[in-house]
DNA sequence: TTACCTGCAAAGGGTTTGCAGAGTC
DNA sequence: GACTCTGCAAACCCTTTGCAGGTAA
């Protein structure tokens, strides 16, 4: 599918969303929509708010946690915490399932793919009469860079 | 090991990082050590205070952030974010190893202890050249007892 | 037309900071 | 006695809320 096709389905399964809520579908939410599918990685609030200003199309604060909110309902973004206390989003419409590695002395957010864990996940959860949903992994550490620049 | 040997061994253990480091041994530190590990399960800055409070021994929110960074430090106890930016954290030192079930629909949080997360979690760190120091493995969805109560 | 949505600004709540006094070493 | 730590309160920052005006249905 190319990048333009995927964003008219992108526009389709929220507009769906939309309806079967009873939604309203405003201009904003498909400016939201389309701002946060053109980045890649991970956002927050206050980026996407200063990357829209910066595009001239400025939202108000509350009309992105309200946008977010229904992003996140309809399963088009997952929510995120880094353990700083800000909130980080990130698109999963169309995106290989992964999780992440958090370098502790850098900072950089590493992601991976081990297919083991969806196995794991899937145990667990017969064990423990438990329904998963979603998952939320991550690993702290020190990454291969960073490896390398320590003195021996 | 006894409950209070348990206990003088948490002290000298703490105490040899507050050495270590050169942070002087206050008592509102070890009163704070002492009563987090009187209880049980998670808890946040808000119910510490409020529980030493209660026991009219009152130490400022400005002690525990400090006193609670050390002890971050000192390996014994870890941070938790369960995605409502409340920051929990969690006594470590002789406990199990385990991770986390969260329901979405109660809010209860569930302990689990599953080792083949452990060969997982070395496996991606040899995979990706990692140097893993913790992790924060979460999994949401529908405990037990939730799915019962729901109308068929 | 009506109900919902947006924008604005203020409130809320957890966390951090600055400063004066207290206490460890 | 020096220097760090504590307590207090204010500042800070992200998020939520209330309300008036605007707009999709």
């Amino acid at each position: 599918m190319n990048q333009e096709n995927s964003r008219e389905n992108l526009k389709y399964i929220f507009t769906q969303y939309l309806d079967k809520k009873g939604h309203r579908k405003t201009p904003e939410r498909f400016a939201i929509l389309d701002e946060i599918f053109s980045f890649q990685g991970h956002f927050n609030i206050k980026s996407l708010y200063l990357s829209m200003k910066d595009k001239n199309y400025t939202v108000s604060r509350a009309t992105l946690y309200n946008t977010i909110d229904l992003l996140l309902e309809s399963n088009l973004i997952i929510k995120h915490q880094f353990r700083n206390n800000i909130t980080c989003y990130e698109k999963i419409f169309e995106c290989a399932r992964h999780d992440h590695l958090i370098c502790t002395s850098c900072g950089a957010v590493i992601e991976f793919n081990e297919p083991e864990i969806q196995k794991t996940e899937e145990k667990i959860a017969r064990m423990m009469n438990f329904t998963m949903t979603h998952r939320s992994i991550y690993f702290y550490g020190i990454c291969e860079n960073c490896l390398i620049s320590v003195c021996p």
